[in-house]
DNA sequence: CGAAATGGCATGAAAACCCATTGAAACCCG
DNA sequence: CGGGTTTCAATGGGTTTTCATGCCATTTCG
């Protein structure tokens, strides 16, 4: 996988009164370079108190190895049980979201709720997929690095905050 | 498989006196992406107490499953009954129902009895298929992740219950 | 004729769309 | 190298469209 299809790079957006966020450009020419959507896939963060996002083409990539797995054991009915989990988790536990042409999304709500994310988000590249923080609970996490929480104090600084 | 051709995201959504329901829009899209459709086969969960939904033309492919399951244990007489079950299963306990202009199909009476669907249905999409739950039998599922629990709390608190 | 099924229309809320502004970064060119 | 200009990203606001859903009209069938 070649750099310039790997998330990367941090930016802090406002959110508007509509709950809508510009994606970062920087975030969006990796998502059209990667498959030809205008759109992402949001999920919570199986570990942080932030949302996880990626592009469709990778949610299918997902959805194919959780179907590799499936094949392996498709006798068991304990594997059915773990491939359903597996695949509610993994889509019904998303949701795609379009971007406009000027590059933002509406968060839906309930995502919103999931990465408690207030009036500012915290774009964080992570190679195949990229973070949505609160900033504030960002800075708050014990086990984020402490470099990474100066990006995060230099995006806010720059912005007045 | 595309993420265009897999259902994903969830909804909750009222089944009025009538027993009509709106089918999600972004499962819609799904649907007619797939094919040319505007159906949904309805068919009793393997596991849950809930309804598998897909789109006409995925029934074949689940065909393709059952015999691939087939081949695998043809010596074994107890696969046979195994093969029979799930046949009838797969094609004589479903149900297609189109649906309208709208987006609204009728919840068949004898599929609302076998999901145990009352007055609201949650949607769910899990791929190839999506599920249709009671959503209070799904949060007292103790087989389904609590991560997954909380969406459907929400859905209920953005309704107001 | 009455009850139930079905299709079409009306409404309110939410989402998608469009245009305008600002401020910063990239660019150009002498 | 510097000053001016152009481009583009982020954001604000308003308008149109779509969706879910209630309601009513029409049909169907016992």
């Amino acid at each position: 996988m070649a750099l310039e299809h790997l998330f990367q790079g941090s930016a802090l957006n406002a959110v508007d009164a509509k709950g809508r966020v510009s994606v970062p450009a920087f975030l969006r020419t990796v998502i059209e370079r990667r498959g030809d959507a205008k759109s992402i896939v949001l999920a919570k963060h199986d570990s942080f108190p932030a949302l996880s996002a990626y592009d469709p083409a990778h949610a299918a990539k997902l959805h194919e190895k959780i179907e590799r797995l499936l094949e392996k054991q498709e006798t068991d009915p304990a594997a059915e049980i773990e491939y359903a989990r597996r695949t509610m988790m993994a889509f019904g536990a998303t949701e795609e979201v379009p971007y406009d042409s000027s590059g933002r999304i509406i968060l839906p709500p309930m995502m919103r709720r999931k990465g408690e994310i207030g009036d500012l988000a915290l774009f964080l590249g992570v190679g195949e997929t990229f973070q949505v923080w609160n900033p504030t609970l960002f800075l708050a996490d014990a086990r984020i690095p402490e470099d990474l929480k100066d990006i995060a104090r230099f995006r806010m600084e720059e912005r007045g905050l």
